[in-house]
DNA sequence: ATCCCGAGGG
DNA sequence: CCCTCTGGAT
């Protein structure tokens, strides 16, 4: 933590107790598992997510299963998690490549994680806290916009915003506000029509209606 | 019409 | 910086 902030630990607080259980919501058994998983989630929720690969990794429980389908076989198991086309293609890469060149494992560090086709910062960074337990606050499209309107940071981008937010936080509690602010995104601070009136942040809130 | 645990390319 | 990929839910 390079800057203590009361009121960012303060929204942490009442976060936490509203959301006890706030976790990753995407269903996995090992890293690659998730990691697939991650790359499926991109525009689309993670139900959706989970009720494709329930069956997926039943089928195909690792890289060197995965690898057995072809291009348009994979994309008819994903077709409904949209961007089928380029999802598919990048987890046929993907799985490739850690069967080539990391004995099928997926790397635990951010240098190799994003560079595979098909993941970015976002994706390597729930890898890395929800897999391998490290320190990461992944910002998606729920971060970047709870956040924002909490005035935690007026990052302009997704970038920008981890670092900000990081920069506030102790280590410990990254993984820890990444979901916190998911779950409070998801159920009162939503995109289109937020439940201010019921937000346990009312009070702390610059951008409350 | 807008958004969903984004990434890659121009 | 912009655009494209995409089906499904609201």
């Amino acid at each position: 933590m390079d800057q203590p902030n009361a009121r960012t630990a303060e929204i942490i607080t009442i976060l936490a107790q509203t959301y006890p259980k706030a976790g990753c919501e995407l269903n996995f058994s090992n890293p690659y598992q998730l990691l697939i998983a991650t790359i499926l989630s991109a525009q689309c929720t993670d139900i959706k997510v989970n009720a494709v690969t329930k069956s997926l990794f039943a089928d195909y429980p690792s890289a060197q299963e995965i690898i057995k389908l072809s291009q348009t076989e994979l994309e008819n198991i994903i077709r409904p998690l949209g961007l089928f086309h380029n999802k598919a293609r990048n987890i046929l890469s993907t799985s490739q490549i850690l069967l080539d060149r990391y004995q099928g494992e997926v790397p635990s560090d951010m240098a190799s994680l994003v560079s595979l086709p098909g993941v970015g910062r976002k994706t390597a960074n729930v890898i890395l806290s929800n897999a391998f337990n490290f320190p990461a606050l992944a910002v998606d499209t729920h971060v970047f916009r709870v956040s924002r309107r909490l005035d935690l940071t007026r990052g302009k981008t997704p970038h920008q915003v981890e670092l900000d937010l990081t920069a506030q936080i102790p280590r410990d509690l990254w993984s820890k506000t990444h979901h916190l602010l998911i779950w409070h995104g998801r159920r009162i601070c939503k995109a289109q029509k937020p439940a201010c009136p019921s937000c346990p942040l009312l009070d702390l809130c610059p951008s409350a209606q």
